[in-house]
DNA sequence: GTTGAGCGTT
């Protein structure tokens, strides 16, 4: 009278005792070959980043699953006997776990003040970082005259330019910012005779 | 286009 099956909560499938160096594209395209796989993933230790040994196979249907739980469970797969099973809970957020981890014993919560695990500083601690090592370029005139600096298009055929120009109050020419480049090569600049 | 830190031992 009831159900004789337990119904699977979702089309994940739980894999335990998977290498430790398979991956999610290993395991896709192991359990890939039973259907279409939605998503894999490998959780790792938050803390170390390890391979925590099993690992998650989210198929797209759960009929794949059903068939890929029956023919890859017990198999040896890299060596290692694979063992599938329906998953059961839903995948946990961060907070869920460091509640758990929290009161396991562990309490890195309010002591680490570090959020992410990857976030630690180097052992010693950057003491004093100089501002910059600015490089006393030479002030003369050695100025990368291999680089062209200069945008050739100065203005835009632009409509709306057209417009804002015309309103333009200053309908003088506020070229205030060069300094280098018009002097050099900008209007005939006859200082560079050297006479 | 969703979140990635999801069950381990029976």
């Amino acid at each position: 009278m009831s159900g004789r099956y337990t119904r699977p909560p979702n089309s994940s499938l739980f894999v335990r005792n998977v290498h430790p160096d398979t991956r999610q594209e290993d395991m896709r395209r192991i359990f890939g070959k039973y259907g279409r796989i939605q998503d894999v993933y490998i959780p790792c230790d938050y803390f170390t980043k390890k391979v925590r040994g099993f690992a998650y196979v989210q198929f797209e249907d759960i009929r794949d699953a059903e068939d890929a739980l029956y023919y890859l469970d017990r198999v040896i797969v890299l060596g290692r006997e694979l063992e599938v099973q329906f998953a059961e809970g839903d995948r946990k957020t961060p907070n869920q776990m460091r509640s758990r981890e929290s009161g396991s014993g562990f309490g890195y919560d309010r002591r680490s003040r570090s959020r992410s695990p990857k976030s630690r500083r180097s052992r010693s601690r950057s003491p004093r970082r100089s501002r910059r090592p600015r490089r006393s370029y030479s002030r003369s005139r050695s100025r990368t005259p291999d680089k062209k600096r200069g945008r050739r298009s100065s203005e835009r055929h632009s409509p709306d330019n057209h417009r804002s120009r015309s309103a333009s109050r200053s309908p003088s020419r506020s070229a205030a910012r060069s300094d280098d480049q018009r002097e050099d090569a900008g209007e005939g600049s006859p200082r560079k005779s050297p006479e």
